[in-house]
RNA sequence: CGGAGUGUCGUAUAAUGGCAGUAUACGUGCUUUGGGAGCACGCGGCUUGGGUUCGAUUCCCAGCACUCCGACCA
């Protein structure tokens, strides 16, 4: 991709009142546009970004049995009233008939269309998920991606037979929930929480610990023990209830994911049940299980970025490489069309973002560092006459020199 | 939803009861090219409604929008 032919380009202009990281680095790099108060526009570059967050989140997804499918954002009245959760948050009039409730979440939904295909114990276990758009009627959106009132989330729903089933499949979302984190460079605690407007009893949230968090997680330095502050009795210092060792720490967190057990709440409302082995009737024991993937997008700036721009984890980036030419002279030209073939042969067609611009040397630089794709090659006089490209991780300060052979070399080895 | 603040070219800002200026971005031309280059010319702007006034972008009231702090929430 010609850098020149992209949609956006970046601004040196901070956006007024953003004091979000994420917020502040994305608008300027033309990942995201901000249309209202926590409403964005995922820009091109942006969209990358999101696209193999999700690419991610549906691979794990499905390792775990879990089918994809997607519900409507349109839930009529009807549903939420079932569940007695017809309250204060975004709403569709038609002007005639029911209102609609734009959807924040989907255990409605997805009970009464599990209720028409689970009918017997041999339906069971069952697993389905969306990558979705939900809407809330967040009082306050704010701190760029991390609160907006209509976002992307990954929502899975679970069915089983009885508590044990849930429970095992409870694990191995945690797992699977950790796997994603993990691929995405992100290193999220464990942290027992309330369930709020979902269950009464105690759930599971992922927490990235970072000062731009509007969590707070309590947790202990020598062990995996961590409770969100809403629910803890603990204080900073107290030594850990778990394992009796470490000291209980306390700092902000981003809730990333979480997961839920439903039990029979929402499976009672709908009639979803089921025969078992002696004809008797049940109710399907249910688990809810989110994970937001433009949550996880601002996570990731908050998480890697310095004073020039983004550090994006290759995992993620919208490009693999990026590669620089700087001057105008036609022979240093026609050498950095011939690295660029090169790249694109070996990162792949669409993974390699061409700064062939006429712009200053300091501009393109300046912006390489803003995009924060992981590898960065420049192609200049001074590489030319030396015969070699100029190679740099985003991640580091120093620069290596290298010829075809080297460069591959040290590329292979990340 | 409570408290505070702000609305001026695309973006970021300044001044002003009568003439709205600058930076950046954008367009044209020339020069320049290893850390946000220079010159010249050009395009482009006062949140909405009401009030005060000879006259309001400016003062007053209301609305709307946005930002920050708090409550709430993935």
């Amino acid at each position: 991709m010609k850098q020149s032919e992209l949609f956006s380009k970046t601004t040196k202009n901070l956006p007024e009142g953003e004091t979000a990281k994420n917020a502040q680095l994305l608008i300027k790099g033309g990942f995201v546009n901000k249309s209202s108060a926590g409403v964005y526009s995922l820009l091109p570059l942006g969209l990358r970004v999101l696209n193999k967050i999700n690419a991610i989140i549906r691979e794990e997804m499905n390792a775990i049995g879990a089918e994809e499918l997607l519900m409507p954002s349109l839930i009529q009245k009807k549903y939420w009233e079932q569940s007695g959760r017809w309250n204060t948050d975004v709403i569709y009039k038609t002007g005639q008939g029911s209102d609609y409730g734009l959807g924040w979440t989907h255990e409605e939904v997805i009970s009464a269309i599990a209720a028409h295909f689970i009918n017997s114990y041999k339906d069971l276990p069952k697993a389905v998920y969306q990558i979705q758009t939900k809407f809330r009627a967040e009082p306050r959106a704010q701190a760029g991606l991390l609160r907006g009132r209509e976002f992307l989330m990954k929502d899975l729903y679970s069915f089983h037979a009885d508590e044990k089933d849930l429970n095992a499949y409870y694990q191995k979302v945690i797992k699977a929930y950790k796997k994603i984190l993990d691929r995405l460079c992100l290193k999220a605690r464990l942290t027992e929480a309330g369930g709020g407007a979902f269950t009464k009893e105690f759930t599971h949230e992922f927490q990235v610990l970072n000062p731009a968090g509007e969590d707070t997680v309590l947790y202990c330095d020598s062990c995996d023990w961590a409770q969100n502050k809403e629910i803890s009795k603990m204080e900073h210092g107290n030594k850990c209830p778990d394992c009796k060792k470490g000291s209980v720490k306390m700092e902000r967190g981003i809730e990333v994911a979480n997961v839920f057990k439903l039990g029979t709440k929402y499976s009672e409302a709908f009639n979803l049940n089921y025969l078992d082995k002696n004809g008797k009737k049940n109710s399907v024991v249910m688990g809810s299980y989110g994970i937001g993937p433009t949550r996880l997008m601002g996570t990731l700036v908050e998480e890697y970025h310095d004073e020039k721009g983004i550090i994006w984890p290759d995992a993620v980036a919208p490009y693999k490489a990026h590669l620089v030419l700087l001057g105008e002279d036609k022979k240093v030209k026609k050498e950095a069309d011939e690295v660029y073939k090169i790249l694109v042969r070996h990162f792949g067609e669409s993974e390699v973002l061409y700064d062939e611009r006429k712009a200053s040397a300091g501009e393109k630089l300046n912006d390489a560092d803003l995009l924060g794709i992981p590898w960065r090659t420049i192609v200049s006089d001074k590489t030319v006459k030396m015969k070699k490209v100029e190679l740099k991780r985003r991640s580091e300060k120093e620069p290596k020199f290298v010829n075809e052979k080297q460069y591959f070399k040290l590329i292979n080895k990340k």
